[in-house]
DNA sequence: CGATCTACCTGATGGC
DNA sequence: TGCCATCAGGTAGATC
C-alpha cells in the first residue's frame, strides 16, 4: 500500500512522536511481523534503547536507536503504525506493541502480514540486506540531476513503469505514483528507456520529484479501503489530486475528451491516457 | 540478463 | 442473502 509519500508521511510523524523516546517494553505477538529474527532477539534489542532519530529509504523506515542498531520497517500492502496509550482498545490484527516510559505506544497493525520489521546494525544494511544495500537513489532524499537520471534510465533497457517501479533504480516509487508520473509526463508505461529523447528525460525527472512532493505536501493518497492511514489513523488528500491511478472511465483531466484506461502491466492495474500519453 | 508469473495473506467488492 | 471469483498500495523467488 504504502509509497514513498505515504512512508515519507508517517516518518515526518515519527520525528515527532517517538524519536527522543526510550523503549520500556516490546510485545509481539503476531506470527509473521518479526521474520529475520527471533521475537525474542528483537525484544531484547530493543528495550531499554531510547530512538535517536528517523530516516526513510525508499519505503523502509530506519530508527535509529542509541544502542547502536538500527529498527527496519516496511510496511508492505497492508502495514500501518499507530500511536496509542496504553488504555486504547487494541484494534485486530495488531502483531507488535511498543511502550515507551514516558507512556503512550507505538502499535504496529497489519492485516495481510506482508509487512515486517527487524533490528539490524548500520553494517548489515550497507552490505548484508540485499534489498536495503542495493536500494537505489531516493529522489526525495538525494536528488539528482536530470542529466544522471538519464544515464541511470539509459544504463537499462526495460519498459518505463518497470524502470520507476524498480526500486534498485529510484526508491519508493509503486503502482499509483508510477502512472501518475507517467502520465504528468505524457509518456506511455510501455515506452522503453532507451527510446526517450533528452527532452522527454527531463520532462519525465522533472515530473517524478515533482508529483512525489505534491503527494508528500498532501500526505499521501488514501483509497477507498482505507489500507493507508498515519500515525493518527487519519487519510491522506492525494488521492483527489489523481489524474489516472483508480479512474478507470473517467473523462481525461488534461484532454477532456478521452477516458481513462484501465490495463495489465506485469500482473499490476496500469491506468493512462492513450491520447495525453505518448 | 529481462520479462512474467506466483506466493505470501486477509478483507472488500461485485456478479450471479 | 449467500457463494464464488477477483482484486488490492509490495517484493522475492522461480521459471522461461
Amino acid at each position: 500500500m504504502p509509497e514513498l509519500p505515504e512512508v515519507e508521511t508517517i516518518r515526518r510523524q515519527l520525528e515527532r512522536e517517538v524519536v527522543g523516546r526510550k523503549v520500556k517494553t516490546v510485545d509481539v505477538t503476531g506470527k509473521r511481523s518479526i521474520r529475520r529474527q527471533t521475537p525474542e532477539e528483537f525484544k531484547a534489542g530493543l528495550e531499554g534503547a531510547k530512538i535517536t532519530g528517523v530516516q526513510r529509504k525508499g519505503k523502509y523506515l530506519l530508527l535509529a536507536l542509541d544502542n547502536g542498531s538500527v529498527w527496519i520497517i516496511h510496511l508492505r500492502m497492508s502495514g500501518q503504525l499507530r500511536r496509542a496509550a496504553a488504555k486504547d482498545p487494541v484494534a485486530e490484527h495488531t502483531h507488535v506493541v511498543v511502550t515507551f516510559t514516558q507512556g503512550g505506544q507505538l502499535r504496529f497493525l497489519d492485516p495481510r502480514t506482508f509487512g515486517e520489521m527487524f533490528l539490524a546494525t548500520p553494517d548489515e544494511i550497507t552490505s548484508e540486506i540485499e534489498e536495503l544495500s542495493t536500494l537505489g537513489v531516493d529522489p526525495v532524499e538525494t536528488p539528482m540531476s536530470w542529466v544522471d537520471f538519464g544515464h541511470l534510465l539509459r544504463s537499462k533497457k526495460m519498459k518505463l513503469k518497470a524502470f520507476l517501479t524498480d526500486q534498485s533504480m529510484i526508491a519508493g516509487i509503486g503502482n499509483i505514483y508510477a502512472d501518475e508520473i507517467l502520465f504528468d509526463s505524457g509518456l506511455r508505461f510501455d515506452r522503453e528507456t532507451d527510446s526517450l529523447t533528452t527532452q522527454e528525460i527531463r520532462r519525465l525527472y522533472r515530473s517524478l520529484v515533482e508529483i512525489l512532493y505534491e503527494a508528500c505536501k498532501y500526505g499521501g493518497s488514501t483509497l477507498a479501503d482505507r489500507q493507508y492511514v498515519d500515525l493518527f489513523g487519519k487519510g491522506g488528500d492525494y488521492q483527489q489530486h489523481h489524474q489516472v491511478y483508480d479512474r478507470e472511465k473517467q473523462p481525461c483531466r488534461r484532454c477532456r475528451r478521452n477516458d481513462i484506461v484501465k490495463t495489465k502491466f506485469a500482473s499490476r492495474s496500469t491506468f493512462y491516457c492513450e491520447v495525453c500519453q505518448v
